[in-house]
DNA sequence: CTGAAAGCGCTTACAG
DNA sequence: CTGAAAGCGCTTACAG
């Protein structure tokens, strides 16, 4: 039984005393093969350790039982920061990948140039999870070219009209409506809200809207000097902040367009001698761990990563076997904290 | 110009003139290939956006090009709360990967009873990063299994003697001295550890014994009243510290093993009205991206996420190619903030 | 510098 | 129920 490297299923064959086929369905579970035969190959498989080359069942089934996950965040200066409500999605991708036997390659965008096309067109992946909180316009070209060239993929963002290939999201509308309502409802007044408000950002654009749209619910127009662009950065979020506290604007909330804009702002406000909540509530959007765990801990609008993980893994495998999949958004609730609630 | 499916480079051997190996050799930049007769190749190549089928090719060279990264955390009640330790991890490993020419598979141990054979065996993966704080004994005979199937693998954590396999780890010994050290400087005397202290998480009762030897430099001993076990996570960590308070104990400062446990620490004590660092210093393992934003920001002792990346997969790539490999230990540093700096 | 040939390890019609 | 044959798309000696 020395068998010079891995075994391969003709080990198993001649060890079994039958055809190298035979062999492969017992090992697929075909019905057409003898029990007894199948047993004695399962034995032998098993103590040879033998696992079947994916290699040369994929080339031969044209596919890969691996879909990708690539993410495509604007570059940050300090590489290993990833957004935490990324990696909370990545978790739960994992765990809903493997579930359904599919493996999952892991990449970050910043390094390759044409990564639009590399995993699929190479047999690598058999389809692409794209993650990410970068410029929307930036990438919708990219976008276009993995549905010319039929590129089996679904993309974590909001489900625009009109807008290429399946998109799973949440609801950025009713999150951002939602909480601004619970802060009128605190009896604030006066909401900054942190986070780019354009079509370059349509997810934190929908929170805006949402958040102006409890506004006007609420016999309130939204104050331009109360909002100030922000990507999905810690630093971002203190210094939109600290920008508007520097221009004299007053407010007696602050909204931040994701946690991290909302702990950067904290820790602005903080420095100013600013209360939270008394002089200031805050509050932020997704729900990442840090959220629970600061002081205030933080209002936020919790976001369903487990269940995006397993939306997002469904539909891009439906997609793969050549269903017909539409973009979906999923729904948020808030979770109400000490940042907007005591005081 | 209408192929159906993915052109293959017997379509590029068509269009060029030539027969498919020359294509095959003008794509790998062999030398033995007229320039002319290479610029045509590649032009056509990259308008048919012609990618080698990875399938065909690591079948016939017989490996990947692809690295699998394992975690096997304690299963954890939350599915999606991995240690943000990790995550950093994470994020360095994929780039390392990604920078030079490796894929990488992702997966998460919990699911799958015999993770350690599948990847390299089924040729998925050329080789393994096992990453995760479990308990060492359970998973020593696996390591063991790994070496006796010859996988290329490597481990994060502490490096034993006599340990299979190569390992590579911080300094978790200097780490938890000079910390200790640190918070002996700063006059406590008392000072609580948590975290497991036993050969079943090596790296914590590195960070222990680190701990003890700065006591001991210091004239003290470790008392037993002040040590209570933890896993990493921040909920082990309420409990610890809740449980020592509960016991009676005083102590003036708290070495939490990880940041989870220091900052799960942190809750039970501002629960109690005990001030940081005022009456209670607090200091964490790790320096994850949580640390330097709670309130007061928590001293921690820093691992180089960055460096670990690259020497886990650097290593790994040499074990590939054949070479000999040592286990290594990276060096740790102090960050000092105010849970262990004021008062 | 280039082509014809072999083969990596599977899976799947096709016969029997 | 099982075997002989073909073929997935490459890469690499071997000739020339």
């Amino acid at each position: 039984m020395t068998i010079k490297g891995k075994a391969t299923s003709l080990d198993i064959a001649h060890l079994a005393g039958v055809s190298q086929p035979t062999v492969s369905r017992a090992l697929r579970g075909s019905p057409s093969v003898n029990e007894e035969t199948r047993q004695k190959i399962l034995t032998i498989a098993r103590e040879l350790n033998y696992k079947v080359d994916k290699n040369a069942s994929n080339l031969r089934c044209q596919q890969s039982g691996t879909l990708a996950l690539l993410f495509f965040e604007d570059p940050t200066p300090d590489d290993s920061l990833i957004n935490p409500f990324f990696h909370s999605m990545l978790g739960s991708i994992t765990r809903a990948c493997a579930l359904r036997g599919f493996d999952l390659l892991v990449s970050f965008q910043q390094l390759s140039a044409d990564w639009h096309a590399d995993f699929e067109d190479s047999h690598k992946a058999d389809g692409l999870i794209l993650l990410g909180y970068g410029d929307y316009l930036e990438s919708e070209s990219k976008l276009q070219q993995l549905v010319a060239q039929r590129t089996h993929f679904v993309r974590w963002g909001a489900a625009l009209p009109g807008e290429p290939g399946v998109s799973i999201g949440c609801d950025n509308f009713q999150g951002g409506h939602d909480m601004t309502a619970h802060l009128l409802a605190r009896g604030r007044r006066r909401i900054a809200f942190l986070g780019h408000a354009s079509d370059h950002y349509p997810e934190f654009f929908e929170r805006y809207r949402g958040h102006a749209e409890a506004l006007h619910a609420a016999g309130l127009e939204p104050d331009p000097a109360l909002q100030a662009d922000a990507i999905t950065t810690e630093q971002a979020g203190y210094e939109a902040a600290a920008g508007l506290l520097a221009a004299g604007a007053h407010f007696d909330a602050v909204f931040g367009a994701s946690d991290l804009i909302a702990l950067g702002a904290m820790k602005a406000l903080r420095e100013r001698g600013l209360r939270m909540p008394v002089d200031v509530a805050v509050a932020g959007f997704d729900d990442i761990a840090m959220a629970g765990l600061v002081q205030p801990a933080l209002s936020t609008v919790q976001q369903d990563t487990k269940q995006a993980g397993e939306v997002l893994v469904d539909s891009l495998i439906r997609l793969i076997q050549g269903e017909k999949v539409e973009s979906r958004t999923l729904p948020v609730r808030l979770a109400l904290r000490g940042s907007s609630m005591a005081g």
